[in-house]
DNA sequence: CGACGGCTTGAGAGACCTCAATGTAGGTGG
DNA sequence: CCACCTACATTGAGGTCTCTCAAGCCGTCG
């Protein structure tokens, strides 16, 4: 970190995010900050894919919160991952794909056109390496759901998005947005919001969390990864 | 299909998997079948791919099965997703990736090197919709862990594996290879070997499916489908 | 034949769920 | 400024699905 004037971090989260996957240029980071200036506005539970049909150009998300979501026949509800600024949406490899996943917004959001990364290498590996770590968190969440029960599945889950705002560098004093309803993160961790929430209390009574009016604060995130035995993803061994 | 003297299928389930997935031309068969002649056998147990170590050559399963895995300090273990005859293993977009989850031989496996799709867009295409359908599969897995209970997991999960084995090509009077132990059953489906055990003797005796000796026959798939609400993976708009 | 891995069975406990009611904060309209 | 509404959070009581621990069984293999 060179020296700057003090202030808070003046970047776009988005970019500070794919800075942080992967050294970009100067051309990258013009055709993002470009691309952003065509931001536009979705109103929360608005979907921006829709399982089942063509996946529609991709997307940054630059504010707010969506998330991945299926619905079964029954209306049982499961979210399959979060979207938080900075991450893609419905970037895609293949021809003529069609959406495996809904993608809804959870609270009112702003986005913009993902720029192609034809001509920009080091533009296309951030993608790369966010296509990973995507991945990487879809596998967290099996491990999650299979293997761990409430408390430590709250645990590692906050912690995955506690440690994904940081990326974006959007954490101050280890508390950061948190836009979700308990019956949300009921409906992402495989529990039902009655005993999520008297779950959330013995970790409110345990001084684990702080967590009021949509925002989340991690009292020790050290001491709360030691205590659920988590291991963060680690996906390319280019920096770092 | 041209007519062909009548016989089992002669093409190994690597190809036909691949050519189901896209129209394969004749350069990118006889590439696969260059690469499957170099073919390979891994032993029960050994790890194709280890969790957090470069990512090797991509591979292209040919025979027996493997999984990806994740195992926890105190030992749980959770398998991640199932790898089947014709299945591509680490295959990757990114510059100096990392795995992001150990890949290891259930049974004994034979494996060659996947052919680079560099100059062969059907294979490329192929590829590409190998890896949508292994997203697509990582998604599923969560949708039963999370919200499914045990009898419908396990369903839900056997239809989808089913459905595989016959994408390539070696289901036969609704029975196929299955050398899964009830305890890694257990341990993909977030349950324990014993409840496992019981809810298969109820399925067992509900005459949903047979299972012995490493073959697995599920007696009445498209009513199996409809108890456990099940809709099959759709990943590209390009065929059917 | 003994050892082993895998399957099966029993009994009891606990984590998590269901149903239902109550509390609370913010937002809106009068 | 208050009444009212809505969405969300909280609490209680009781039920059940799934787990734990443990033992027994069965086929295979050396």
């Amino acid at each position: 970190m060179k020296s700057r004037p003090i202030s808070i971090d003046p970047m776009p989260p988005a970019i500070t995010r794919l800075s942080a996957l992967a050294r970009l240029d100067e051309a990258s980071i013009a055709a993002l900050e470009l691309a952003i200036q065509q931001q536009e506005s979705i109103s929360a539970r608005r979907e921006l894919v829709t399982e089942g049909r063509p996946v529609p150009a991709a997307k940054l998300l630059l504010g707010g919160w969506a998330a991945r979501v299926r619905i079964l026949l029954d209306g049982r509800r499961q979210f399959l991952s979060f979207v938080l600024p900075g991450d893609l949406i419905g970037l895609c490899e293949q021809r003529a794909p069609l959406a495996v996943s809904t993608v809804a917004a959870l609270s009112d959001c702003t986005i913009c056109i993902a720029p192609s990364a034809g001509d920009l290498p080091m533009l296309r590996q951030a993608y790369a390496v966010s296509r990973a770590l995507d991945e990487a968190y879809l596998l967290a969440q099996i491990t999650r759901l299979g293997r761990l029960n409430a408390q430590e599945r709250i645990g590692d889950l906050l912690l995955e998005l506690f440690e994904r705002q940081i990326l974006a560098g959007i954490v101050r004093d280890n508390a950061f947005d948190f836009p979700l309803t308990q019956e949300m993160l009921a409906d992402a961790l495989g529990l039902t919001s009655v005993h999520l929430n008297r779950t959330i209390q013995t970790m409110r009574r345990d001084r684990d969390l702080m967590w009021q009016r949509g925002i989340l604060k991690l009292l020790h995130p050290a001491a709360l990864t030691r205590k659920t035995g988590r291991v963060a993803a680690r996906v390319t061994g280019d920096l770092a």
